[in-house]
DNA sequence: CGTATTATTGATCGCGCTCAAGACCTGTGG
DNA sequence: CCACAGGTCTTGAGCGCGATCAATAATACG
């Protein structure tokens, strides 16, 4: 993972290892001109609060590298997970200046921040900007209705199994047999799933018992069958 | 409810009664008239399937009157709903043709459609259209997470008052006290819940024996006190 | 080292699921 | 009018999965 602290400041889009990924993604170099010229870098530490549920939300950002999330709560402290952003993924919400959830980082984390009134202003003078943040809400929104089959209908060990595919898909360092860190805590993985800290605990135990992940540690993760963990979470093998 | 069989053709957009919510609403008069060009109503039957999960999905459309589902789907049976689309939504996605969901009709319903590739051509060229698809999808999304809350956290008794109050709110005659007709059978409203009907039936009736709800036959519903309702579906009392 | 934090494991409980029966509602035909 | 069928909804009895409560183990950090 690159550590930017320091240099940030200094990192032009050109060299930034979201460019293609991020809402920026579609922008042509003299777009991206105007949109750097309002940005900036932000690192935050792992368990750090980004933004208040109902607090002041005054800027958008891209997830550079790291990892956080977002939580909904409801009043006696139950609290779910609600979305879960890896590096390109997009903070925030035009045209809304308070957060309808909580943001923190899971990790420690950079963010490539703007202001969201001159974001806005760039959101109407650039098509190439409005269409891939249109792009990227819709596959937001696919995502989340991906999560929502997950929380109503998926038993214990098919929600961890599926917690963990999605890692791998989207965190794996290339290399055979596959492995990644899980960026995320128990209670983290627990919260994202409407499980029990306890619960997810045991179906770790019970699929790496069953040889179908081996970990390392609390947070290393090796498969060497992905289908066999596709299978354990009931989708489709397409990985 | 309005009924539109036999004349929709002739209905122009002017007098859509979901002119100012849906897709179109923030088109001038030039715009809509690009928009008119390429529309066809469709009537559905309730229960019609409008569109196969996995599927070709080569338009898409308004909800005018009725409500519609969205369900995704284990390969074991298992299903959710990841969508409730009621009068002014939006239904598939631009730059995708298949849909990844099932689209239901709940209720007997009319669809304002448009094929896709022509739609896809106005999205780019009326930046209204592309602004207010964006909102809308982030709405929708905002929405999709309140209810992964809901999956996630809430206990059956909440579910259902959390839906009966979505209804009230959605779908509610004014008048004192507020009523409703409920545009889903027992099974839709478990799908929503994550639930099976016999929960759902049983929280129905204990509701009803609280004194926070009133049944008239399987579909009419009445609350005098939305605040109660709020209160054990816990919700904010923003209603 | 000692302390705090995070993760694992065990024992028990209870909510919502399952299986089963019966009630109600709607339409069809005699 | 009743008889019947097919669907939807309600109610009951018992069970099992995941939550809860509690103790221990592993890890991080001063």
């Amino acid at each position: 993972m690159l550590h930017y602290d320091g240099q940030l400041a200094k990192t032009d889009c050109a060299a930034c290892p979201i460019r293609h990924r991020a809402v920026c993604a579609s922008c042509a170099p003299p777009e991206l001109a105007r949109l750097e010229a309002i940005k900036s870098y932000r690192t935050v530490r792992a368990g750090e609060i980004v933004a208040m549920e109902g607090g002041a939300l005054d800027f958008v950002a891209s997830v550079v590298t790291g990892c956080a999330t977002l939580t909904r709560s409801l009043e006696d402290g139950r609290t779910q997970m609600v979305g879960l952003l890896m590096p390109g993924d997009f903070v925030g919400r035009p045209g809304r200046d308070t957060a309808p959830y909580e943001v923190t980082a899971a990790t420690d984390a950079v963010l490539c921040r703007f202001a969201r009134r001159p974001f806005e202003r760039l959101l109407e003078e650039l098509p190439s900007l409005r269409a891939r943040l249109l792009e990227m809400s819709l596959d937001e929104l696919d995502a989340a209705r991906d999560w929502m089959l997950l929380l109503g209908r998926k038993t214990a060990r098919e929600k961890v199994a599926s917690l963990l595919m999605i890692v791998m898909r989207r965190a794996a360092h290339g290399g055979s047999p596959p492995r990644a860190e899980l960026p995320l805590t128990r209670e983290a993985m627990a919260s994202y799933l409407g499980l029990t800290i306890e619960t997810v605990s045991r179906q770790m135990t019970a699929l790496r018992k069953d040889g179908v992940i081996v970990l390392q540690g609390q947070r290393g993760l090796t498969c060497r069958d992905l289908g066999a963990l596709a299978a354990e979470a009931g989708m489709d093998e397409a990985a």
